[in-house]
DNA sequence: GATTTTTTGAAAAACAATTTCAAAACGTAT
DNA sequence: ATACGTTTTGAAATTGTTTTTCAAAAAATC
């Protein structure tokens, strides 16, 4: 696999992040760096690294995907109240996998695991107003 | 909630599924009994169903929205191969949010489960040509 | 260093979903 | 039934996300 300028760039950029940004996030960020960089550019490159397993590409959120560096099987956290995505570290239970594949035909290679709620700093900010 | 013509149509129209169509499907199908509904009507009914609990989108498809109308919850399984989306039959792990949540701040109220794999369609029409 | 291949930037196009707005349909109170 | 206010519609425009097109630039190969 071959890394121009701009596809390295655009990895660091996404390896800099502890969320998980989604293409025009990374865009604009890249854009103060290298003024030049064009959006299709990052959504090109997001897309290749993300075919070739360097990255992984989310898209269990509405609305944009996002994208995050870390390609290990993990759980996700998703606040229903400001759509923040954070990592859940717990362990993945590989027994979910046997457990469905007596309910499908076919082959079950994997899950994803997302959960639902309210994050810290929304349940902080909340206003008791209703 | 009121129901207008239109909305009857949209909610029959997806309850006659039992795969988990996109709001175009929906309004391909509908185009053929009512001739003069609009896309935006589809569009605009299957929000406010879904916001109602009527009715359930699945955003958990990369590119268009899925909708289902069985709102009890279940997991799903998605083939790699060809995208398709079938309900999964198992129980429910409701221990999963409590053990998540010892891992983030912020309360959890449920989650999504998604398995990949390959469907039983797509794995007969294999062909071993690599 | 010339040639081939890959990648880029910019713009256009494709796709998904929402918004706008005047007209139509509906609800309800006379 | 008729008038009045509300809701919903269809059609078009608009917004947002992602991909495609294509000539030029950069990189890789010979």
């Amino acid at each position: 696999m071959n890394y121009s300028r701009q596809r390295e760039e655009v990895l660091e950029q996404l390896n800099v992040h502890h969320d998980h940004p989604t293409a025009d996030v990374i865009f604009s960020e890249l854009r103060d760096k290298d003024p030049n960089i064009s959006l299709a550019t990052v959504y090109r490159n997001l897309k290749v690294l993300a075919e070739n397993g360097i990255i992984r590409k989310l898209t269990f959120v509405s609305g944009a995907d996002h994208f995050e560096p870390n390609v290990n099987p993990h759980y996700h956290f998703i606040c229903d109240c400001c759509g923040k995505v954070c990592d859940v570290p717990m362990q993945v239970a590989e027994t979910l996998d046997a457990a469905a594949s007596s309910y499908i035909k076919g082959t079950i290679t994997g899950h994803d695991l997302v959960f639902y709620g309210k994050c810290d700093d929304c349940c902080n900010s909340e206003d008791s107003s209703d």
